[in-house]
DNA sequence: TATTGTTATACTCTATAACTATA
DNA sequence: TATAGTTATAGAGTATAACAATA
């Protein structure tokens, strides 16, 4: 049986590899945040709040693409930790603002710090310039349009 | 602030894209591989047993990856389909050994030419050469030791 | 009527625990 | 005692439906 008709195994799909690549990373950085106190998610919020100064509850929901039923226990679990903080919006009393406090500010510097070196460590083995290629590569399948980050 | 000091948004961070880009082949795999009756998991299994000739549930489970629970589910499936056929070992009656049949072995074919056209269709943008170095630089970091495939 | 935040509910995926039969 | 297959159950993660307050 030649190669190219014998069925492509698990381990030689493209599939299999950007999932078993992006769950050891996901490994990484939860290890690497933990100290911090705040998953991956939760570090995305307190990411996009410190780019947008202040957005509602739905709003981040879109930023993040998750339902906005979802953000709401992501931004109660963010809240109780005392990170960031609800208030009414006084223009449209139906929205919650959400903002960081000086202690989210403080974890989002640590755990972003924390979450940059998982990465680092993670395409260390590929060498900068493979590393470099790789993501303009993903960008790219991902459907990422911008020109450079 | 200083760029290296922002925080990373969630679209520029390395799990970010790892995640869509995988969801993205997911959706264009699962689209190739509705028409041939089989989703990517019961394609594996397939593949598996063409390459192995016949395997026990356990021995499945181990290549593929899921618990052995999670194995009875998909065997069931694919049995109902007639597309494997189990039966009792003779050797160790605790034993299911689990085999394609003649149906098994065409909807492989077919599904599996699909499931390539869609990745390759996936890589396209990419160019040759850009995509076979993408795919090397995953299996470093999937932590896939096989030399080349 | 439509939207925001919220809650309750359901759904998907997968693993753990427990049972049966075999070894 | 230990293993293979099975079933029932539970947990994580996330979405849909419904509700109250507000626009």
């Amino acid at each position: 049986m030649p190669d190219h008709d014998r069925p492509s195994l698990p381990e030689d799909r493209l599939g299999q590899l950007l999932k078993r690549a992006q769950a050891k990373l996901a490994r990484a950085s939860a290890e690497a945040l933990a100290p911090h106190g705040v998953d991956g998610h939760e570090l995305t919020v307190l990411a996009v709040l410190s780019d947008a100064a202040s957005l509602s509850q739905v709003e981040m929901a879109g930023r993040i693409g998750v339902d906005r039923t979802t953000m709401v226990a992501l931004i109660d679990g963010l809240e109780d930790q005392g990170l960031v903080a609800r208030r009414r919006s006084p223009w449209d009393r139906r929205k919650n603002i959400v903002e960081l406090t000086v202690a989210g500010q403080d974890c989002l510097s640590r755990a972003e710090q924390a979450r940059r070196g998982a990465e680092r460590r993670f395409l260390a083995p590929l060498g900068e310039e493979t590393a470099a290629s790789l993501v303009r590569a993903l960008r790219v399948l991902a459907g990422e349009e911008r020109a450079h980050g």
